[in-house]
DNA sequence: ATGCCACAAATCCTATAGGAACGCAGGCCG
DNA sequence: CGGCCTGCGTTCCTATAGGATTTGTGGCAT
């Protein structure tokens, strides 16, 4: 998101310095994201000040910008509070929305992929293959970063703005859902396979298949994700 | 995002109301849609507290959350400012953008329209042909308003929740452009051709022709504004 | 037991104050 | 004349205070 930078700027180099806000819509980014807040739970405004050590008006901050990720959810004099958990509905539409625009990414990013960004792409493959896959969320976390990393270096190297901030609002759901939505890792192998494939054409060189490739890895994700599904 | 609520809540009718952040919020939307605000100005948080009469606190908020929809753009610890003018570049990718999403959502509408729904298309389209076109903002504001509404009815009909916030983040890109693309108001009678085209497939019942139609408007569009874009 | 009301605590929301950083103008020195 | 420093006003950023609203609890009447 924003880059880190230094407490304090060298000389020279006035990068743009952090300011509270930054640091808390950081931390509860990453409290959403490794399930430390669990859906439906109250987000509270003076609470999370507390347990921040910082005034409200930072976290108030934060929270609006998080608003629109879709992760929290603000009702007015009431606060906010975690995006409650997917419903089935909910999923069949994060994939029809994934199944819209990321072959469209695969295809704009096979075109104008840049020698770094194949790089690494090939390294978050590489990652996905190496990651432990244990039961407990601290053994598999890896593995669900590489999956999440791959799709965005994807969306950012179709080089379009605006495809690009689409897709980094479905990428939180999807690493959202990832976490809560009851489903573990189902078929590794299979999935990694499905990963390489579309590494394969983009290395081809062929946006079709590239195209192609990314629908049907988001498909079978889809038909897994569904075989697995628990109760309602 | 978050709903708006009426000014006034009715007794017996405990909708969420609206908190001074959420006023600001709109006015400043409505500001940047207006063009009252011009790209590159700053949106200074104290200077906008007093404009409104408020404390810079709500203003902040607000500004917060139109960071997200590219309008308003932050630097730490210098401000906001209203997002600069478009660059060729900049148009090329939204319009690639729109050809990604929209199609997607005509087939989706199409499909799943409701009587309702259509009924307001079809007076979107109405509003069209009958608004004022002349030369000045106030003449043809009613004409960007509806094209605006019929491209948003469809992605609301679309019953996708993440394609609808997709599309929304473009909308307001798309308002912005059509008021400082430097483009009026060029072959509107083609135009309205064009969304009448759009609605007749749908009217059909034909998802992939409503779809191919949206991709014929969205080009068109496109060409029209290349072929009348003034200097860089 | 159930419904209703009052009261208390927690929370949200807004205003205000002051420290910190930025931008600009004017003066100084080379 | 150009570059640098300094001072000052503006603006951002954070903390704090207090009013308004919601939520939870307990008592009371039915």
């Amino acid at each position: 998101m924003s880059e880190p930078s230094p407490a304090v700027a060298r000389p020279g180099f006035p990068v743009s310095r952090q300011v509270l806000a930054d640091h808390v819509y950081e931390a509860l980014l990453e409290w959403l994201m490794d399930g430390r807040l669990e859906p439906g739970a109250a987000v509270s405004i003076d609470g999370m000040a507390r347990e921040l050590d910082v005034s409200p008006t930072p976290v108030r901050e934060a929270l609006a910008r998080l608003e629109h990720t879709g992760m929290v959810r603000r009702v007015a004099l009431k606060g906010y509070r975690v995006a409650p958990v997917f419903t089935r509905e909910d999923f069949a539409e994060l994939m029809e929305a994934r199944l819209s625009i990321e072959p469209v990414n695969a295809r704009l990013a096979c075109a104008r992929m840049t020698p770094d960004g194949l790089e690494a792409l090939k390294q978050a493959v590489e990652d996905l293959k190496t990651a432990p896959r244990g039961g407990t969320f601290a053994e598999y976390r890896s593995y669900l970063e590489a999956d999440e990393r791959f799709h965005q270096l994807i969306a950012a190297q179709a080089s379009n703005q605006f495809l690009l901030a689409a897709y980094n609002t479905l990428g939180g759901q999807i690493q959202r859902f990832r976490l809560f939505g009851g489903v573990g890792i189902t078929d590794a192998e299979q999935a990694i396979a499905e990963h390489q494939a579309v590494l394969d054409a983009m290395l081809g060189g062929d946006p079709d298949k590239a195209a192609q490739k990314m629908i049907e890895h988001v498909e079978k994700v889809r038909g897994r994700a569904i075989a697995d599904a628990p109760e309602e």
